[in-house]
This record gives structure tokens, sequence and C-alpha cells, in this order.
DNA sequence: GCCTACGATGTGAACGCTCGCCACGTGGCG
DNA sequence: CGCCACGTGGCGAGCGTTCACATCGTAGGC
């Protein structure tokens, strides 16, 4: 308490000020009703000493915290990752600060554990980037004594949670029905992973497309998002006997698909069309360019925000899902004559 | 105070258990000291009453927040944001919570700003993800009464700043080294943005094996990490003429060049061998699958966490470059004969 | 059988800030 | 010429914790 690095608080510069620490206090937040001689003084001490505000004192009293808890997927895959950011520089935009959690598998006990921490911090809300069946589900069982935004293709089954989303079944019917108007009769799926709600909803959206052309659907192939399971899948049904067209449901899928392709000496889009979904950054650099689905992410971090900030301060929001565009490339095309 | 959904205090356990709150907070910290018949009092009103312990009070007496503030590159690219998700987790594998900004562009007011808040907020340090040279300037001119790290392939300018990086330079020269030693006489190299030290020190790296092996340097190509950049200057180099090999500072430049190589029916590996750097999430998916080089980003971020609360407690930290590897695929082979 | 020591608990203060309220002085108004 | 109002500033309390210390009772040592 003698010598001490110890940072200089309200009172150091009250004293310094010939104040008391409340017109410190005063001058530091709006500077309303303080004299602009004291208030220049003040400002000038707070200068010298480098006073900087404690703002968890600050929020001791205030019992407000101005930080949200994000929790996001740790791999480095382009959805989860945009999202996160775009949420984090809403948050930043908004006054609040983001406490982050990255979980590379969601174990229910590691959720619970950030949901606990967050709380303890005292964040005023959590955002769930749950792109995965099982992360959506634990932080559903979470009793949640506070606001949750889900970011997720579901349905909010808890009355605290909401769920927002980009309309990605929309997305699946965009790819699905370019193929069809270019002619293509056949249009197959490549399906990501379903345990990840995306993977269940682009293959849903596919089907009701199809339905809806009154076309039927071939049996679907799953791979696991990686490009080593599209490569694999991609030889099994040049085998097998290749569709005339497929939308593979993501970019990075259809790349290992189409290398497969290339091996066997097939061409994009001459004797194959191909649709993907992400607009991944390498999405326009493949040869041929993907044709693609594009999310908005910056979108639905901002509306995410919004919706988060409309849940603590009590208003009631609008939810309904973001929308995604069709990306027209090199490598669908109208299929061959015969 | 009648009514209110005020959380539970200490004090509310404590009145509810009979005991002091003391006694509860005694039992929240190590337990240690009480009578397991009064333990186990509190731990069930604790239950009962949903208590959670306020780390804002608890950091405002001990004057520990156990939260570090991170500033990270915005752009969804592969190397930055594995760094980040590396950090975070390593953070909380200690106890700390990442407290994280994004930005599009350090602007160096944003940057200050943010310094500012994450000082205001208590951070016990700050790791910053700089792979541009322009944030690596701004950190370093904020002077910063805290511990601070920066990812960077840098040189640390200022005495509170540790710098702390992957040797991209070793990773270079692992890359054109396998082009030499597979019997390349002509390695040429397609630099990235040299707005980014990253840029900067590969091409260093390519520039300094070339010359241990006593091997001209051909004019260098500059691309901004963009695949459309590197297609263009793959068009160019085509009606140019080609080397027989070139290392490419990124493998999205590389999957960029690759596209104008085979617009103009050019072979890979077979007329030009290519060796890229990042082992994006693609590269093993591209046709031919990339030879790039891998950065061990999850070790980069443990050592860095390591090195940051060496710097908190005040200890001697060892921050030697961590080391990347080459990874061999097939987009490199021998040079054809003649 | 008395003193010591230790185990179990309680008390007071402090962390750095904001909030509500009160005190002082001056100017305008009746 | 007195009153009220308002602009300016100070004081006290309290946010939910932890820390240092005090207290109390009881078991162990001589």
């Amino acid at each position: 308490m003698s010598s001490g690095a110890r940072r200089p608080s309200l009172k150091d510069v009250a004293r310094v000020a010939g104040v008391s620490y409340q017109t410190v206090s005063r001058v530091i937040n709006g500077g309303d009703r303080v004299s602009v001689a004291t208030r220049d003084r003040v400002l000038g001490v707070i200068a010298e000493l480098g006073y900087r505000r404690n703002d968890v004192a600050r929020a001791l009293v205030t019992s407000r915290t101005r930080s949200i808890g994000v929790i996001a997927d740790a791999s480095p895959k382009f959805g989860p990752v945009s999202t996160l950011a775009a949420v984090e520089s809403a948050a930043r935009d908004a006054g609040y600060t983001a406490l982050v959690a990255t979980m590379s598998y969601p174990e229910p006990a590691v959720v619970a554990r950030t949901f606990q921490d967050f709380v303890e911090r005292g964040v005023e809300g959590i955002v769930v980037i749950a792109p995965r069946v099982s992360l959506a589900h634990v932080a559903q069982e979470v009793t949640a004594s506070l606001p949750v935004v889900m970011l997720s293709p579901g349905e909010a089954s808890q009355p605290g949670i909401t769920v927002f989303y980009e309309d990605q079944e929309l997305g699946a019917r965009l790819a699905t029905r370019h193929l069809v108007e270019l002619g293509h009769r056949e249009v197959a799926h490549l399906a990501g992973s379903q345990d990840w709600l995306d993977g269940q909803v682009r293959l849903r959206g596919w089907q009701a497309e199809l339905r809806a052309h009154q076309l039927a659907a071939p049996a679907v192939r799953y791979g696991d998002w990686t490009g080593e399971s599209a490569y694999l899948i991609g030889r099994r049904m040049v085998a097998d006997g290749l569709p005339s067209s497929i939308f593979i449901a993501s970019d990075l899928m259809a790349l290992g698909f189409i290398r497969a392709l290339y091996e066997a000496g097939v061409r994009v889009p001459d004797d194959i069309s191909i649709v993907g979904f992400d607009d991944n950054e390498f999405a326009p650099q493949v040869y041929p360019p993907l044709t693609t689905v594009r999310q908005s992410f910056a979108t639905v971090g901002s509306r995410c925000m919004e919706i988060l900030l409309g849940r603590i301060e009590g208003r009631e929001v609008d939810n309904s899902p973001a929308v995604p565009e069709l990306v027209i490339r090199d490598s669908a095309a109208a299929p061959r004559l015969g």
C-alpha cells in the first residue's frame, strides 16, 4: 500500500484534483452537472495519472457487465467462423464485449461447465453457434436463467431459448431449382453429416424442391463434411454411373468430389453439373469456379445481436430467418442433349 | 428487495443455512476448515437456491479477473482463425476466460480503443494475433501496462511486448528445399501481400534457401493472398512461359494459380511442380492434392498462453519459435527430363 | 486439573465504483 | 427583501466477495 504499482483509482484522481471522488465519477460518466472548470481540471489529472475506469467495480454496483458469452465450434470451418466474427463485431458495436469459448466437441459436461462459467462471470446473454445436433441438445438442457440465442436451423424447445438461423432449407431449394431450371431431370444429392442440423436441413430442402417439380429423388449419399468422404463417394459413383447433376451439401465436399471426377477423366460441367453450398473463400478459385449458395453471415451476426439485446431488454423480437442467395458461376450448366 | 429476481448471494445462502457468509465462502473455495456436517448443509442450500458465485465481486476484491483479451483478424482465413481457437482453448485450460475482439481492418483508433476497453475490463494480459504489418505497428504503439504477447513473425520493438511466432521462414525454406531436392533448378515464387509480415517472411525464406543452393532467384510475382490475384498472375505466366516449379505463399493462391493452368491445359505436377503454404482444409482435396507447409496452430496457441501466463506471473519464458512441417502430397514431382 | 493449541466459525474492513440524497451558494421572481 | 429553484458539489451507503483477525470450545500434554 505504501509503494505499489497499483492502478490509480477514482479516489487518487479526486485527491490530486482536490475534489471528491463523486465529482470525478460524474466527469467520467456523462460529465453532467459539473462546471467546466472542475471538469477540465479533473480530465487533466486523469490524463496525467493515466487513470482507467475499473469496469469490474462498476459492474458490481450497477449489476450490468455489458458482456455476452459466445459458444462456438472450434473447427475452422467457414460458416461457424464467419458467424462468430459477425456476432462479436455486432456485439462490440452495441457496446458489449464477447467472452468466447470454442469447443471441438460439445461434451455435455463441458458445455454445462461453460454455461456456468459464463453465468458466474455475469454475462447478460449467451449466443450459441450450434451447428451440431448434439450441441443444440445440450444447450437446451442447461437451465438457462439468461437469455440465450441459438444460431441453429432447428426448433426452439425451451422457453428461455430463442432460435435464429439462416434459411438453409431455402438455400438448398435454390440450388436444386437452379439445376432443374437448367434442364436436369436427374438431380442427385451428396448430403452432409446428419449429426449436424445444417446437414439435415439441406437434405430436406433438396427433397422438397424435387417434390415441387414432381421429380423423383435419387438415393442420397451421405458424407461427413470432409472432402475425403466426398472423394471416396465420388469414386464409387463414377464406377456406378454418374447422374447428370448433383447438389453437394458443402463446397469442401464438392471439391473432394470433383477430384474423384478428374482422376477418372470426367469433366465439369460438361459431363456433370455441380452446385455446392457455403460460398467458401476457395469456391471461386476451383476449376471450374463453383456455383454455390451464399449465406449472409454478417446479417445473421447483427440480427442475432439485435435479438439477444431485445431479449435482455425485455423487448419483443423478430426472429424470422435470414435468407441466403444463389451464386452462379461455372460448375453447373445445361445437360448435354440425349 | 421485496420480490425481485435478484440472484441469491452468499448472504442469502448463509441465512438459509444458518451460518455466517464467511463459512459459505469457505465451503465454496476449497471447503477447508469446515466440518463435514456444515459443509453438506451449505452445499444443500446452494443447490436448492441455485446459487452461483459472482465472479465480478470476487475479481474486485482479489484484483484478479482471470481473463485475457485476444485481438484477432476478422477474416475467416485459415491461419488466424485456427490460432484464435487454439489460444482460447489453451486459455480455458489454464482457467482463464478469453475476451475477443475481431477486426477486419486494424485502424489505430479502433485498436487503441480495444486495448483500453480490455484494460478497463481488467484483463490480465493481451494476445494479439497480428498477421498484418499495420496491426503489429499499432499494437506496439499502444502503451501497454499489461503483458502483451504478439503472434507475429516480426521483431519485438517494445519492452512490454513479447513476440512469438511460427518459424515461417523455415517453412518457406522447407518448401523451396523440397523443390530443389526433387531436381528443380528453377524455383519461382508467388509471394503473398507484403503488407503482411507472413508475406515478407515467406519471401525471405525462399530467397535464403535458393542462395544456400547457389541457385538464382527468378523475378518474384506478388499476389495479395486472394485466389483471384494468383489466377491473374497465373494467366500472365502461362503466356510468358512457365518455370519448372513454383513455391506459392498460400494454398488459396495456389488454387487460383492452378485454375489458370488448367484453363490453358497445363498439367500439375507433370508440367509444373507446385508447393503451397498453410495446409488449408481444402489442400488435400485439390486436384492434385497439394504439397504444402503445415503450421502447428495448436502448439502455437498453447505455447502462446504459456508465455502470457509466465509474463503475468513474472516468470522467465522461452519464446523460441514453433516449427512448421512440410506435408508432401502430389502437386510437386521431379522435373521432366530435358 | 490447568494451560496450550488447534479446529471450527464469526466479525470487520476493504476492493472501486455508482446511486440517492443532502448542503451550499447564487440568481430570478414575487 | 425573502423565498424558491437550480446548478454544483459532498457524504454515506452498498454492490458481493475475500482477507486478516478475533472468538469460542474442546481435546491433548504435563
